[in-house]
Formats: C-alpha cells, structure tokens, sequence
RNA sequence: GGUCCCAUCGUCUAGUGGCCUAGGACACCGGCCUCUCACGUCGGUAACACGAGUUCGACUCUCGUUGGGACCA
C-alpha cells in the first residue's frame, strides 16, 4: 500500500506541488446535494484525511442563470451535516471569471487556441450535414487556421486539439485509459460574452488550486483527455484521476429524482443519522475485506482508492436502515435524546422531558429504524387525549374486553409498585380470573393505554405512562365500548 | 449512432492463478425467545453472464459475444 502512494507521488514536480495530497469537491449550485455528489464528496474528504492532506470546497456558480444562493447553503449544510469539513473554501468561481479569462487569452498568445467567427446558424448547419452524411457532428475547424481578424466582429475562442496522437493516463481506480486525438473536436473555452466554459474552468481552478487528486464520477471520463491536453498546454502539472463509478437506482440507471429521496438532507428530515450515511455511502463502492461497521475514524485510516470498485452500485434502502439501527442502538442513548427530541416536538408538540425521553428511546430502539418512526411510535407516551387506530379499537374494544378493563381498572389502582413483577402478578390473575390467555388480557390494555395493536412491552408502557395516565386512559376506553 | 466504461448471490461486496465444494453483510425463508410488534439468537435458500484461448490449474490473465451504464450528438 505505501509502495503505491510512492508511486503515485512520482507524477509530480516538487516545484509546482507540495508532497501534500489535495482533493477537491466542486458542486454547482443548481440543485440539492444529492447522494452521488455526498460520496463523491466523502471519497475526495476521506482520501485527503487518510493521506494526511488538505480537501478544497469549490462552488461551481458560472451559470448565473441556474445557480441559487440556496442551493449553495444546502451543499454547505449537508456537508456539515455528514461531518465533513473543508480545509478551505468555499471558492466562487464567480469571482474567478477574470482569471479564466486571462488563461483563455494567454492560450490564445501562445497558439495553443483560436478565435472562431462561425454563427450559431453556421454551426447548426454543419452539424446537420454532417450527421446525415453520416459524419460524426462535431466541429469542422473551419476557423482554426484563419489568420485575418476581425476583432469587431462576435467569436469564441476554441481550443487547438491535436490532430493525432492518442491521450493516454492512468486511471487510479480503473487503470489505463486512452483515448484517440482525433475523436476529440476543438472545444469552445471562452464564449462570445466572454465567459469560460465548464471544462476550462476546471483545469483552470484545479491547477491553481494545487488539486494533486482529482476523485470524480466516471460520467466525467469522456471530460478527462480534453482536460490534459489542456493542462499541457497551460504548462500545468498534471494531477492524478480516479473515476468512480455513479450510484444508480433500482432499475439500474443513474439515481435521480424519480428513484424517491436523492437530496442529502431529505436523509436528516427522515430521521437519518449522519453516522449511518456515511458508513453507509463509504461502503457503496468500497470495501475493506468483510468489515461493515466504519466510524469516521477507522474510514480515515482504512480508505484508499485501490480498494474502490469499478462497477455501479445500486442503491440499496434496507441496508441504509438497518445501518440508521445499529447506530441508534450503539450511539450513547443521550446522542439519541439529543437527535430525537426535535422530532418529537414536530409531531407530538411537546417539548418532551429528557428522563422520561430517554426512557423511552430505551423501549423504541430495535422497533424504530429512524427518529422519524421512533417519534411516531412515541407520539402516545405524551398528550392526554390518543388516537385509536380503527382496525385495533374494533378488534380490542369490545363488549368482551370490558369486563377485563374494568377489573384492571379497579386492580391496578390498588397496586402498591409498577414493577414488573408486580405488574405481571396482576395481569395472570385477570386471566385465571376469565379464564383466558395472557395475551387477551395485555393486547385491550394495549389499545387503551396506546390506540395500538403494536406497541413496546406492556410492562413498560405502564410504568413510562405513570398511575395516573393509565387511570384516564383506561376509563376513556371503556367509555368508548358501544 | 460515435466514444469510453462496467460485468461474483435479489442488493452491497471479499476474492489479485491453486487457500473457492466461492466468504461476509443487507434482504428473504424457517426454528428458538415472547404479552403484541420488533430486537436478539440459531439455521437455510441464493452468484463467478456466455464462448473461445493462455496455463499442469482460471472467479482471477487475453480475445470475442451478450448485457448494462455514462458522455457526446
């Protein structure tokens, strides 16, 4: 493992970068950060941590048209949220037009770029000829070789592609890939109005900034022999690439919208914790021989690219889950107050007492997968008025369970404890009494004291509720047998 | 359509030529536990896409086929 950190630092000058690894996440700010863009985010934060580096946060903001002040808090408070922290930043490329700007006409200077006076009628021309005579649309370089100038006159500045020669590079999580010079066209970098365009940019910024990483989702492979050649031609050092592969959804295709939640924080409205969303999107693509349980720390020390797969991974809903359940019940159950008590004041309108919250988070954890559940499924432990589920209170509250609520009614009260023991004593007497089973004494109690058919341990229902919610609440039952 | 990428249980994956009658985890099924539902626990079903090579030996290497995906249009 260290042999090939060694091998990977070769590929630098020492004058241009420091030994020291940088990554970089690069979101625009066009939408919610979802799940794919957090990995990738995670893989670019573990893998500077891990190598005792520094990870960069850059906002992609030069569509001024799609980009939102919103969206941009968003990406910053989901990161947060999942507990990873940039180095620096975050950067605008907003307030970096001047330099693209400067680049582009420096590229121009040294011939490595031309200015292209074709129209945007001309072009869409050529495109059609050219595909209906089964041509590949790209561009004709009409103007590459142009030496008169028109500077009055609209264009944008192209790049010089070279004509032949092939752009070899080593992926790091894919190995070789090579791509054919001339399947590449002279892509645009600066537009009539002056602004840069994406693949520009990036090297731009990446080579500015001391990116020595670049950790990415392979839809931006086809990005990648474009962007070297351009380094080369900016005199750029160029960094490493590692593709990873996208997340996709059910049907096998890249996660989107219609796949349900794909917004970061859409997990934490859900009851998610950040613990298990990490665990869980370092495992989506990654692993380390059979190990699943990953705190944040032991991801530091243990992730590297070579352990990255290289095929698409779905995204998998129950495993999530039942990741969200095994850090509730390991997580310190005051964390879990702690996490939950917001959700309880949503649903139930109650800021809820710490004691008794704890108490029954205790009794919640294993039936509950998310605070959200667990906050639903407490809702009855506060309020004095329940709501009674139709199906439960038709099968329970019955004229057949009065007699049973009553004599628990009147039992109960006399009760000198709530333990358990004490509890119980009393329940198996009711059913010697009736002649009937434990189950159909508990389960009309049940629907009293909860509104539900299913609830935690009735032993522990009553002792949480306390002597006298369970007096109202039993009364009330009762008075509702028709 | 062109370019590029990918291919082990339903899903995430381990596996880097013999350790593989292919391991773990989620999900699923069954037993136990039990006042309901869960949890827990024990056990079970389930995969190397296909075809040629290379090799004493291929899940592992090469090529092809098929299938999937991404990007561009």
């Amino acid at each position: 493992m260290k042999q090939q950190f060694f091998f990977i630092l070769q590929g630098y000058s020492e004058k241009q970068y420091p030994k020291m690894v940088r990554t970089r996440f690069a979101p625009s700010p066009t939408g919610q950060l979802h799940i794919g863009g957090a990995r990738t985010a995670l893989f670019n934060w573990l893998f500077a941590k891990h190598h005792k580096g520094r990870f960069v946060l850059r906002i992609e903001d030069t569509d001024r048209e799609r980009s939102r002040d919103e969206y941009t808090q968003g990406i910053l408070d989901g990161l947060a949220w999942l507990g990873i922290v940039h180095d620096e930043g975050p950067f605008f490329q907003s307030a970096r037009m001047e330099l693209y700007k400067e680049h582009a006409l420096r590229l121009l200077q040294e011939g490595h770029a031309y200015k292209c006076y074709c129209t945007t009628q001309e072009l869409e021309e050529k495109r059609k000829r050219a595909l209906k005579e089964g041509q590949k649309p790209a561009y004709d370089r009409t103007c590459r070789e142009k030496t008169i100038e028109d500077p009055d006159k609209p264009h944008v500045i192209r790049f010089k592609t070279p004509l032949s020669g092939t752009v070899a590079f080593h992926d790091l999580v894919r190995g070789e890939i090579s791509f054919q010079c001339d399947e590449l066209d002279d892509l645009v970098i600066l537009r009539t109005d002056q602004t840069p365009t994406y693949n520009f940019t990036v090297v731009v910024d990446d080579a500015l900034m001391g990116i020595t990483h670049i950790i990415r989702g392979d839809d931006h492979i086809n990005n990648t022999p474009r962007q070297i050649l351009m380094y080369e031609a900016l005199k750029f050092a160029v960094p490493r690439f590692a593709h990873v592969p996208l997340i996709h959804g059910k049907d096998r295709a890249r996660l989107s919208k219609r796949h349900g939640a794909t917004s970061l924080l859409e997990y934490r409205e859900e009851g998610f914790l950040p613990e298990a969303l990490m665990n869980y999107l370092a495992r989506l693509g990654w692993a380390h021989g059979d190990d699943e349980i990953f705190s944040k720390e032991e991801l530091i020390e243990k992730f590297d690219l070579p352990n990255v797969g290289r095929s698409p991974a779905i995204f998998d809903m129950d495993k999530l889950l039942w990741l969200n359940d095994h850090y509730m019940k390991t997580l310190p159950v005051e964390v879990v107050a702690e996490r939950l008590a917001p959700f309880i004041t949503a649903q139930s309108r109650t800021a809820p007492d710490r004691a008794k919250l704890i108490q029954i988070i205790r009794n919640l954890l294993g039936r509950a997968k998310t605070l959200k559940e667990m906050a639903q499924m407490a809702g009855f432990f506060f309020g004095e008025e329940i709501e009674y589920e139709t199906s439960a209170k038709a099968k329970f509250l019955t004229q057949a369970a009065r007699p049973i609520l009553e004599q628990f009614l009147k039992d109960f009260q006399e009760l000198p404890s709530l333990d358990e023991a004490s509890q119980r004593a009393l329940i198996e007497s009711i059913a010697r009494d009736h002649g009937k089973k434990l189950v159909d004494i508990v389960q009309p109690i049940r629907v009293a004291l909860s509104g539900k058919a299913v609830s935690p341990g009735i032993f522990e229902v009553i002792g949480i509720l306390g002597k006298d919610l369970v007096k109202k609440r039993i009364e009330r039952a009762i008075s509702l047998i028709s």
